[in-house]
DNA sequence: ATAGACCTTCCAACAATGGGAAGGTCAAGG
DNA sequence: CCTTGACCTTCCCATTGTTGGAAGGTCTAT
């Protein structure tokens, strides 16, 4: 197997794949004596655990940790719940924070015209001129 | 006013200012002999206008062109409107999406024991192992 | 005069990914 | 045998927005 169909079996681009590899996420695999890279099937199950972990927002960092553990076979799941745990924490702060932006601008959306017309509540928020209606 | 007290006026860091100076979202103020950078108020009013809405999460190429509409007097508000709801929309689906990571995350932190026994299923759904308990 | 708190420009780094150039390799078909 | 096209290799650059730092100039107060 070489990247691109380690590529299309695991959904890594090859471009990610040789990525991973430079930054020590990913180990680097044997090679063909023209240089090419050789997957087996263990390298492409490490890569959709990579996809997997990065789909669900783990940082890099985060993934190589948790790939660690992973390859540690005798690890407490303590530690793993731990990691989990916290990037729940750190998605949902994130999210109310664009919920709250989303809030504001629904706020100023709603009185906004939307017409022809230059009044535009939207830019006196911006420019600093509160707006009177505030209740909602 | 040079830069550090536009900065403390205005809460953009002097870093940004001149960055946002450099990509042309901000236009260069006049300088002292000494080459300092000289503001006023009504540039503090705009570093402000820029700086809220970063914090709403508009890109700097956005916060560019509500700021040429909130200069252009006669703009209409439906354009301002417009973007303001694109940018809704954008934001609404970016919190799905975290969102959908969560309930996953969460579902799986529930499952895990998180003791010492190395039974995690966080490390078995990364590993692409299913597990059974898919109600919740 | 000198210290220290400013200012100036320029360069690099972060995270994660994509784009592309320049060149080597491999398989199929003429 | 040779060409063509689809691969592969490494290397560098761009993105987005922000921060850090170095090297040097300026201003203010003692």
């Amino acid at each position: 197997m070489n990247i691109g169909q380690a590529s299309s079996a695991s959904g890594v681009s090859a471009k990610m794949i040789r990525y991973y590899e430079s930054i020590g996420l990913f180990r680097p695999p044997s090679r063909t004596d023209s240089n090419y890279r050789v997957y087996g099937a263990d390298e492409v199950h490490v890569l959709r655990f990579i996809k997997r972990a990065r789909t669900l927002g783990f940082s890099v960092e985060e993934t190589a940790t948790l790939l660690s553990l992973w390859e540690d076979k005798s690890r407490a799941s303590a530690e793993v719940k731990d990691i989990a745990t916290r990037h729940i924490s750190a998605l949902e702060t994130k999210i109310s924070e664009l919920q709250g932006m989303v809030n504001t601008l629904k706020h100023l959306a709603h009185c906004c015209g939307g017409d022809n017309r230059p009044d535009c509540p939207i830019l006196d928020d911006l420019a600093g001129e509160t707006i009177a209606t505030k209740g909602h």
